[in-house]
DNA sequence: CCGTACGAGTTGCATTTTGCAACCACGACG
DNA sequence: CGTCGTGGTTGCAAAATGCAACTCGTACGG
């Protein structure tokens, strides 16, 4: 069962080019929408929208990188920000309509791709790679277990 | 065989995940070697050596940065640069001793993440995983594919 | 009702990474 | 030789990011 040391050598191979080129990529693919800024507006797509700090643990980045980038985000008119009801400190984040549509035109393109790139492969084939990917992500890395808090642990 | 809408979906959104994160994960793991440092002596690896030019096309990066990267990993004496017998122009890049152990200590914690995160798997999934991942990064893209030169297209 | 501790974000400052355009050096070819 | 194309380097500017110090609320203990 654990893997021969070969293949997990091949995974490794492997997952560095996916990342390597996969930024540049997607800043070809949308060029008004940088990955990060991306990521972003993805994830507080969500219904019920993100806080901020949120963010910093789903990216992360650090905290005020964060906040930069939802400044710039807001200023180019891609986000709102509402103050949260029962504390005053907090911000919940929401796409705004435009934010919305670029990120919507954004996915279109990058779905495109990745059609594109598994031209041929068998629907049997493609949903077996989506789910090993899913598998892959939601594994804990064996050093950030226990639960990542703000812990300074220092950034990159 | 064209797959499903909603699969792709799935495939772009775990992609955009692992992208997300792998480069800060790479940098937890081997904080003396930058990402784009660790591509680059990966490909220099490659028996025989690589021309700079090399690495413009497998990265994707400017030709500026590639050159001060390496600027950088030969003050750092993690890279060694000769010139091509043929042509004065070319220079060969392969890494120095240093650099194969730092490379051969990255790979190792790479590996050890990979394992972990597979852990639990069959050998069966760990090789499919591996598989499909090498047949998505060796399709192009539907954009780039023209043997994609220096062409001015801007970057990101 | 204070005063202190804490939490969420923001901002000043420095560093790193990267792109683009101009430029330099060498080789190919008429 | 003179011109041109190619491989790299460098000047310059912009973007992304981290860290530490700071601001503004909230929570708690007297």
């Amino acid at each position: 069962m654990s893997a021969d040391p070969d293949v997990t050598q091949g995974v490794v191979r492997e997952l560095v080019n996916l990342s390597r080129r996969f930024r540049t990529n997607a800043d070809r693919l949308h060029p008004e929408l940088g990955f990060v800024d991306y990521s972003l507006l993805t994830q507080m797509a969500q219904p019920g929208g993100v806080r901020a700090g949120d963010l910093v643990h789903l990216t992360g980045l650090n905290k005020s990188t964060i906040s930069r980038q939802l400044a710039a985000l807001q200023r180019a008119g891609l986000v709102v920000r509402e103050l949260h009801p029962q504390d005053n400190r907090v911000q919940l984040l929401r796409p705004s309509e435009r934010g919305r549509q670029l990120l919507a035109l954004a996915n279109t393109r990058m779905e495109h791709e990745v059609s594109h790139r598994t031209h041929g492969w068998t629907s049997q084939e493609v949903d077996t790679f989506r789910t090993l990917l899913a598998r892959y992500n939601a594994a804990t890395s064996p050093a950030a277990d226990p639960q990542e808090n703000d812990r300074h642990r220092p950034g990159r």
